[in-house]
DNA sequence: CTCCCGAATGACAACGATGTCGGAGATGCG
DNA sequence: CGCATCTCCGACATCGTTGTCATTCGGGAG
């Protein structure tokens, strides 16, 4: 235990943290030459260097992040606000946003707005206090004035929802929704219901606007009492699924904007031994190939999203110039049974047997190209698949306003 | 679109960030005032208050992090360091902390390890590198020298796993899983098998050892081929169960000490179309209780530990030389309907009427008092029942040397 | 009218790191 | 032997903010 201390010595039980002119102290060299050891710049003789590092060593010398940052004027964080980490989706997301920015080297700092509107003003403010690489949001209620603002001091990705002026990643919600619609009515269905969240979000009215569509396509009457919202946060899933397929008029098939809502109405379904409407839910969930019968989904990967958004920003970072892209990500209908119960069978009671044999038929694919096996079964994410990337990065659209060639690959990749 | 500008004027199209002197100047005032402004303090006329948070508003300032921590010497983010936030567990962990700081005006940051030694010491110093006002860490290969380290400049808690002479919020993995066996056993089996995680955390060698216990308690002799372990990462869990169950001499009572462990045996049963064995898991996971039968499991409920750890951590800020504490959170089990198979019904092959009229009766409960109800229908969590925290609290036990009187409600609530 | 006092405000240094620049030796070459 | 050159290293200023202390100004008391 050796410890060696020169001029302060009030130090005792609170060790203070040691700051880089302890360090030099130590070693017996000036500050700049500790500098140049701790971030390995040339111009040390070697002896040197290691007598810093040891010094380092001993007295668990830590860079003050703060102060560095300062002085360099640099910005090695990435501020990340999303509605709710608990979220599944954004789980995945922060968690693959924060494997590509340690690759860089980069922090991640998250804050959550609950779908607050002064929340989300509190933590934008929190966010942006710290220097920032950049920032990736799903907006709520956020003008995209506000945003714009920011992004004249470092580079702003929307995800899930689009402001205008502001790079986006997001998915078709409007033709995501219209191909599962399609997919119910292809099956003989007349009466679909569309069940999402009471929030005023494009992502559901998009949402049901391509509901709408379809229905429109497919010579069916838009009947508004087959729109039902549930409330977030709150168990109004279950109850509003019971409620509606509990009507004289239930429909016989259902599309779910939220996974929420397909849960809800799952459980709904078993606690009030209901029949099984067909069911198309969006966003995959954990376990949902494991009920029964499994529920067929619009695969919305969080993985592709946050790829898609990390990359963008690195790009912005490098031509902050370079106009607002809007990046469109492929979704594709998963088939495991629930979406596939035919009309006439929803009259019978014979849904036993979807479970297993359901998911092997051929199904409309939406988005380009085929994409990658579903993501079901990794429920601790590992690296996305590249190929998926590519695919996602090359839908790019420009803007409205604004000629920006599609990003090419920032760099990724910095020193360990 | 006012604009006044002095000195400085060669900021055209990237305008930078503004600062506290800008805004001085704008408001002609000098930088200490804005200060004051900013920083609500008294001693400035209502007007050149006024004027000051036009120019603020104006430029969209937000005060610099750094250049403040730096000034202040005061710490107001806590650090999280975690195995991955795209497991569940973690994300509802994370999602409490996040909650309890911004109610402490206190910003959060994590860094994830991955479970890789290596990975961990990096985003320990990438953490550390930021002026924590506290550090919450499950930790994976860390010493707990280093940690006591840390603990000398900011409080520091682990979470899940105990290191010695730090702070420590865990379940009591020991009796849990002797808990759930012997309820396993109480249902007539003789051939229980236990199935864990491949790594060498505590958690899954004290549940294995709290198997054994039960095992011997019970008068049954412990058998190593019914023990098996699943890789992290892989999908290691449904080929195993498989094996497993697929033996001549299978086992018709299954322990899973991880949740990963317990989907895949139901993934490996669905797909292979194996017999349905008792099965109780650790951790509570979404749909658990839709699947049929429903999952019996071990209640570890992350919101419980993370009130805890964060409590723990802000009592430590008030009173840092406080001896280290245990805080052991009580879990409990939680009957669906697998785990209460008796073993006669398993030779049989009637298991399809689990579904529903499961978990009505009692069962043992682990844990002191009754807790609240179950988690499962929250996927997005609300603010954890102070109750329950109470009930966490209450449990305090100091470490094998220290004497310290149970954490006080350390103070929560800072300005707005 | 002068002096004193408090309220409002500003000047200045400092937090911990790093960029710039210059200086001390060592070496090479004519 | 003198001078240029190169290597290694340190002095100093500075990033944006705030703590400390000084200064100014107006007004009331004597």
């Amino acid at each position: 235990m050796t410890h060696d201390e020169r001029e302060t010595a009030e130090a005792a039980a609170p060790r203070p943290r040691a700051r880089l002119i302890d360090v030099a102290h130590a070693a017996g060299v000036s500050p700049k030459t500790v500098s140049r050891v701790i971030n390995d710049e040339s111009g040390v003789l070697p002896d040197t260097r290691e007598r810093v590092q040891a010094a380092v060593r001993d007295l668990g010398f830590v860079p003050d992040r703060s102060a560095r940052a300062l002085k360099r004027r640099e910005a090695d964080t990435v501020g990340i606000l999303i509605d709710a980490i608990s979220d599944p989706f954004f789980a995945a997301f922060v968690s693959v946003v924060e494997e590509l920015a340690v690759a860089e080297g980069l922090s991640v700092i998250f804050a959550s707005t609950g779908y607050d509107a002064a929340r989300e003003r509190t933590q934008l403010d929190r966010l942006t206090g710290h220097r920032l690489a950049g920032l990736i949001v799903a907006p709520v209620a956020v003008a995209a004035a506000t945003l714009a603002g920011l992004r004249t001091r470092f580079p702003v990705v929307s995800v899930d929802r689009v402001r205008s002026g502001i790079d986006a990643v997001v998915i078709d919600d409007f033709g995501a929704a219209a191909e599962a619609t399609a997919a119910l009515i292809a099956q003989g269905h007349h009466r679909v219901a569309f069940m999402g969240e009471d929030v005023p979000y494009p992502t559901v009215s998009d949402r049901l606007a391509g509901y709408r569509s379809a229905l429109e396509a497919a010579g069916l009457a838009f009947d508004p009492r087959l729109v039902v919202t549930h409330e977030r946060f709150g168990r109004g899933e279950a109850a509003e699924a019971s409620r509606l397929l509990e009507r004289d008029d239930a429909p016989t098939a259902l599309l779910c904007a939220t996974s929420l809502a397909a849960i809800g109405t799952v459980r709904a379904i078993r606690a009030k031994g209901l029949r099984m409407p067909a069911l198309i839910s969006f966003g995959d969930f954990t376990l949902a190939d494991l009920l029964e019968p499994g529920i067929t989904y619009v695969d919305h990967d969080p993985r592709l999203l946050a790829t898609a958004a990390f990359r963008l920003l690195r790009e912005r970072a490098v031509r902050p110039d370079a106009g607002p892209e809007r990046i469109v990500v492929p979704t594709r209908l998963v088939p495991r049974g629930s979406g596939e119960v035919p009309a006439a069978s929803a009259d019978a009671d014979e849904l036993e047997n979807f479970g297993r044999d359901a998911g092997t038929g051929p199904h409309p694919v939406h988005g380009s190209a085929s994409v990658a096996p579903p993501s079901t079964d990794l429920p601790v994410l590992a690296e996305p698949d590249p190929s998926l990337v590519a695919t996602a990065l090359s839908l790019t659209h420009p803007e409205p306003t604004g000629a920006a060639a599609g990003p090419a690959g920032a760099s990724i990749g910095a020193r360990p």
